[in-house]
DNA sequence: GTTGAGCGTT
């Protein structure tokens, strides 16, 4: 199974390659995604990453508060936006 | 050529 994590306060200049590679250190990355406004196309400063659920876990411990690019980044579990049967 | 709290597209 996998879990959805959320990444805040990420530096303007990261992208989704930037965050799996940062999440890959602590597990396997299924999927990373950084959230840029579809308007400008410019990134918001933060995004979404998917990993297995213990590895979610373990890289939301070890990289919350860890600096990228000079931010302290923000991990924590993501709110799913679309709530789907999930057991 | 910018900005800074937040929970994203099918």
């Amino acid at each position: 199974m996998s879990k959805k994590i959320y990444v805040g306060n990420l530096p303007w200049s990261a992208t989704d390659e930037d965050v799996a590679e940062l999440f890959s250190q602590h597990g396997d990355v299924i999927s990373s995604r950084v959230i840029t406004d579809r308007e400008t196309g410019r990134s918001r400063g933060f995004g979404f990453v998917e990993m297995d659920e213990s590895a979610a876990n373990a890289a939301i411990e070890a990289l919350n508060g860890v600096e990228m690019g000079g931010r302290a980044l923000r991990v924590n579990e993501a709110q799913e936006r679309k709530p789907r049967n999930s057991w």
